[in-house]
DNA sequence: GATGAATGAGTATTCATTCAT
DNA sequence: CATGAATGAATACTCATTCAT
């Protein structure tokens, strides 16, 4: 009950600050960081201008804010899926499956996500590209360390892990900007066949 | 003589232009699109700001223009390793190679142009990506048709060639992006090896 | 008892009005009227902001709220020192003595009291000027008083009385800021001296 | 003939930057630095915005040199003053006379002036006060040689030649300021008589 | 009655674009 | 026909003030 108040406040202070990410991403997402205005987040969220300064001390950590929390879902769903006890070729077929998922349920934002995370992009701040670099990296790490004991096993060839996972990630980013952005030409299934398929076996017949 | 007057004009504005784009590319591969002003072209170009609006209507214009033009150079010299007279895995070869050779070449644009062919972008003019976009899907069914001969002759796994290119496109993409921020790291023989090893023959031991 | 309560309140009350002020005018006074937001100011004297507003309409009336009073206290003190029993050489020391003494109490306020009184200011409400003008004025009035009987009993020149007080209070401003400014350079004793003997003596020889 | 055109646009953009530096003057001077908006500013000149910030670097700057460029005259006419070659009594006259008619020219901009010559400003930068409060010094020393040499010439008392011209330039500064405030009350004649009268002979009867 | 979250008018400054010379 | 001076819309951010709790 006591307990109550306090959590109210903060929830509705969360709540807002939700409502001002929102915002902002899609208005990022549509227009790039630098088609969208202050004043324009401010009115699409519903409130005042200088509300959105209470929450952010200016535009670049607002869209620093955007990006970063987007980069910690997205590693977190991914170190999750490659995180399960199966075997490598298993394990492949999770990440896939994951970052598919991410890739559905953010759409948008996601052309923004990684345009950061390959530095494609208009750095507002140069900090910001090195902590979803990191993130990044982490994943990409961690998806190696999966196809090392591949190697291991020698379940998979002896290449070099992180330039399999590098590969990996390459080929999922492909296809799953193709699906995005063409479904019907690029149905799910298909794609999702097809980097198993292709990462694993390879062009090659025989 | 007659000739020649109109011709030397032409040759003068064709090469001012030239100039301009020069100038203009130079500084939007170091600060992006909104990180440039039309002043400071004009200034790198050493012309008047008002003789850069003569060539091009605005500064969407020319960005767009300057992109265009990449584009064209980029997509002749990858139809061109295409079309050479070789078997498919030769071929593949010959795409990757050319494909390292534009990345070299141009390492500062490409980050610009990928993000526009990836739609990346904080798209100044939406028709852009368009046209991008129909010449890379070209490049891309250029190498399709490669890769389906490769099918035929049976050289190639009977996956939608398709497909293949669209994995092949992103593996160069990934590795050769990763060349160019990290060369220590991923050094080129490496990545050029990677690609070719991990797109025709898959990671699958055996 | 009943007379105690709202007694307290209103002690309360001063106090923490007086809380207020002090706040603000040691803001005030280190970065001007301008420099200082009213958060600021609800922050130092530790009272949330809208309690600031319950006591001043704004920041302006906070404003001449405290110049007034700095006007009341100073000219208190400067008429004090004139409505001494004394002959009228001493009456024009006590003066330059008392008006040292409110220098050095109050350095940091006079910048912006005198810039006040004299009008060089960014006059955040033009009616402060003529209440401190006023007051201002109240103590040449009883200085020229002073002045007027030295001229009566032939102690002091037949120069209009009004003019010596407007000199003396000039010479007494010049002086004392020189040594606000510089006390190195500009020491008091020397000060005190410099005034009383060139407003009394002259400078000319004989 | 072939010299007149540079000559001209030369003298066009001298006229417009004095046209600027005129209404910002005007206005500057009724409410303050922080009381006008650059947009006040170009509109009062009849120039759009972009144009101002064309001739100044900023607020700051337009301010900045608003007075210097009155420093400068204003020094330059006192400097003048004391040059001549007159006796000791003379040029304080002279002094006197200059003081006043750089006054009475420029009446509102004196405010502002002395204001930040005194220190009792709002110092938008820091360093203004500085060159300045060094012009304003050398007048005063100009001034004390001149009184100096009167002290030699045993013209005047022996006390310290600085003190004197501090004294001198404090009651011009009091009796012209007062002339300005209320020219009815304080008649030029009187006001210029008093100064010369009192700094020379003193309040003192005999 | 105190609080401080929310407000939004106001400000300095930039820069794409135009057009008189 | 090139020039670059002039333009002014647009933008990020601040801060005095209000009012629901």
């Amino acid at each position: 009950m006591e307990e109550e108040r306090p959590s109210r406040r903060e929830r509705d202070k969360e709540r807002q600050r939700g409502e001002m990410l929102t915002a902002a991403l899609e208005l990022f997402s549509k227009s790039g960081y630098h088609g969208v205005s202050m004043h324009e987040i401010a009115k699409k969220a519903e409130f005042a201008i200088g509300t959105v300064y209470k929450f952010f001390r200016g535009k670049e950590h607002l869209y620093e804010t955007l990006m970063s929390e987007i980069a910690v879902k997205y590693h977190a769903v991914l170190k999750d899926a490659l995180s399960k006890e199966e075997d490598t070729v298993a394990l492949v077929g999770e990440y896939v499956r994951a970052k598919a998922g991410v890739f559905a349920d953010n759409a948008s934002v996601l052309r923004l996500y990684v345009a950061e995370a390959r530095g494609a992009s208009f750095n507002p701040r140069a900090g910001l590209d090195e902590e979803i670099g990191r993130l990044y990296d982490d994943v990409l790490e961690a998806l190696a360390l999966v196809l090392e004991k591949g190697v291991q096993k020698k379940v998979l060839k002896a290449l070099d892990p992180y330039y399999m996972a590098v590969a990996l990630d390459g080929l999922t980013n492909t296809f799953l900007f193709s699906w995005l952005k063409d479904p019907e030409r690029h149905p799910y299934q298909a794609n999702v066949g097809m980097i198993t398929e292709l990462f694993l076996r390879g062009s090659l017949a025989r």
